[in-house]
DNA sequence: CCGTATCCAATAAGATACTG
DNA sequence: CAGTATCTTATTGGATACGG
């Protein structure tokens, strides 16, 4: 019975962590966990609520995904409000430091980009296809042109993608013809958009097995 | 007999993966696994040992070294090589790729440090102080400086600085004083080689439980 | 609909002993 | 030294049931 009791104690408050000062250690002790930063990238643009979390991190369970939520709550990653009336649901939101760690992981994805292993063809979620393009964009062929990445409703577009997000990333990182989504006004100018976009070079195939 | 065999096959290939395009997605199929990121931190440097990877990595147990090690260079981020004789010891090394990683999860690291939970007094591995001298290191105050960390044996050196990572963490990042560790050579040029790194301001406290 | 809690099965990690 | 083998424990995921 006691030492049940400090079992249990001991399970929420240290889990298993690394025992190490190194700051990689204690991003990891952070953001370390399964599903967690992909929890902070669903974060990336604004809150979101519970059930949408869950949608979008295809394979996650609803108790893993509350989990990973207190305690990225309790690590001062995420705070919970709620969204003004009359919506007056519960979101979820990354904090100013939470998001300070958003482009840090969107780095890591474009790394491994250039993985052979890499499979563009899977689901992703619709953040994901936002942030790739903030992390994919050309420094040379966006010389002189200001992007600017948000998440909202579309006003006054020069030009819209509309589709799955792996179908429009098929259109904007993969050269798919544009028939494959719907695109809606300046076709020309969604030509120039596109071709800001490069992906990263492939690395060769790993020499022994996959 | 039969079911077992289609369950250690596919333990072997498929692990758990995200389905997910993603890009960090992918990111954390190929050093998302618990110990992954800090094997990869060791070799960032050089080439390493078995024993010496084991002894630094505090707390991982030979086994999950093993399968680490062997997962990295299945997806291309580690290699084997031999030390020329007479060493003529096995070795594991950083791919080219592999190192490209380096300094994203380098990154995160530094990111990990304004954590009110960060504890500096921790042990620390040999590289982890050496990855905090390119992390930490401040523009501004670097400027006109070129800095080149390397693994080396001190050579014709202006400056030593010798102790316990921990230890010599304490003087050039905690400000604790030269006597804490040995500091050998121009004490005003040690003065002003502390004086080029900045340890990033701390976050305020999380508000709720630690 | 928005979560939270609980139970169960599958895996991954940890501890330890052991072998070439 | 460089790992394997084996056993135990912890975490994860899936299903489902439950309260607001």
């Amino acid at each position: 019975m006691q030492l049940e009791n400090v079992t249990s104690i001991r399970r929420g408050e240290e889990k298993r962590r690394y025992e190490d000062a190194c700051g990689l250690a204690h991003a990891l002790d952070l953001i370390g966990e399964r599903w967690a930063m992909l929890v902070l990238r669903e974060l990336a643009y604004g809150p979101r609520r519970f059930s949408g979390l869950k949608r979008d991190l295809t394979g996650i369970s609803a108790n893993v995904l509350t989990q990973r939520l207190n305690e990225l709550e309790a690590r001062g990653l995420v705070r919970r409000s709620r969204l003004p009336p009359p919506a007056s649901v519960q979101v979820y939101e990354a904090t100013q430091w939470g998001l300070e760690a958003v482009p840090v992981i969107a780095r890591l994805g474009r790394w491994a980009a250039r993985s052979p292993l890499h499979d563009p063809t899977l689901p992703m979620s619709h953040v994901s296809i936002i942030m790739s393009l903030q992390t994919l964009i050309s420094p040379e062929r966006a010389a002189g042109v200001t992007v600017r990445v948000e998440r909202n409703e579309p006003r006054d577009c020069a030009v819209t993608f509309t589709g799955s997000p792996t179908a429009v990333a098929g259109v904007i990182h993969g050269g798919a013809p544009f028939e494959t989504i719907q695109v809606d006004g300046d076709l020309d100018l969604a030509r120039r958009f596109i071709d800001l976009f490069v992906l990263p070079e492939k690395v060769e195939a790993a020499p022994a097995l996959a």
